[in-house]
DNA sequence: TAGCTGATGTTGACGTGACAGCAAAGTGGT
DNA sequence: ACCACTTTGCTGTCACGTCAACATCAGCTA
């Protein structure tokens, strides 16, 4: 075992500052969800549930789309049914599956919360980046990301729905 | 209500790549803590109390240096307590208080924890970013930081701790 | 067709985090 | 001393996420 090189001051602050923000822009965006009877986690199935053929799909594929746990897809899926947000049903071809319904109740909760979440990630964001600046990120990110995937410590789950216009 | 401003594509990719790292760097840091037997929780609290005279302090201390909410540090302490990290004794001068032990095997805990969560922090994050792009993220996020706390949706809680050596 | 293997979904346990409410004890003004 | 108000810490309740265990079913193979 190797002494540890600990962070210089440099390298400390921007761990101190990213960290902060994560936290601080993760509890904002959530607060915000709250704000409109909402979870992320709500948002998240209901956004992809709403771009599926017929505002349905199994529950495998939903999990595939979101790369969740089937235990969490269950669970959620659990919770929200009980709210009225989407409804499950046998599935057809397959006796072990199920189909998970968008109900109206879940399109209309969706539709509210939207602009109100689109609003605060540019405000709390994006608006406070340059183009110059977004592209960085973005380089930084992609490489972080790379570095994380062929770690023996990540990857897992999750990627975020996209809040991009749908016909953009 | 004014008509939703969808994002662009710059703007979603910044956004979804964003994301996508703190997701997956959170992840992949708490699963290093985990192969440790801790929580990010559980080192944040016992950094500070490693860091506090005589490894010990008033609950409301550790409150306020940690940022958290009076019940999620109960909530902690007990878990802790119970697991022999911590250990809780009535406080001499105000029979309100109570005053949080750092103990042995709190302190073993943390030590064991420590080079490996470095390690990390530098593999998935800081060995990827050069000094420039360092200091533009540590800018991005003071930006974004001072925004979040202006928001209404803004702010809550939580300061990461320092990962610097304590002698630098 | 019988049987093994893998896929699918559910459940329970547990740790975690937010919120509201409560009781005990300090604080300050009268 | 008495009062209202605040501070401190705890509890209960709820939502969330991970893990392990489980039952069921599909698909393949002998």
């Amino acid at each position: 075992m190797t002494e540890t090189r600990w962070l210089d001051s440099r390298e400390n602050r921007t761990w101190l500052a990213y960290n902060d923000m994560s936290r601080h822009l993760n509890q904002a965006l959530e607060r915000q969800f709250a704000s409109a009877g909402l979870s992320s986690s709500d948002f998240e199935l209901l956004t992809v549930l709403s771009r599926a053929p017929d505002q349905r799909l199994r529950a495998r594929d939903l999990g595939r789309l979101v790369r969740w746990d089937r235990s969490r897809i269950s669970h959620q899926l659990r919770r929200m049914e009980q709210r009225g947000l989407v409804q499950r049903k046998d599935c057809a071809d397959d006796a072990r599956g199920v189909t998970v319904h968008l109900t109206d109740e879940g399109r209309e909760a969706l539709e509210a919360v939207q602009p109100g979440h689109i609003d605060a990630v540019r405000r709390l964001f994006l608006d406070q980046l340059t183009p110059d600046e977004m592209d960085a990120l973005t380089t930084i990110a992609n490489r972080v990301m790379s570095r994380i995937a062929e770690d023996p410590f990540g990857p897992g789950t999750s990627i975020y729905i996209a809040t991009i216009h749908p016909d953009s």
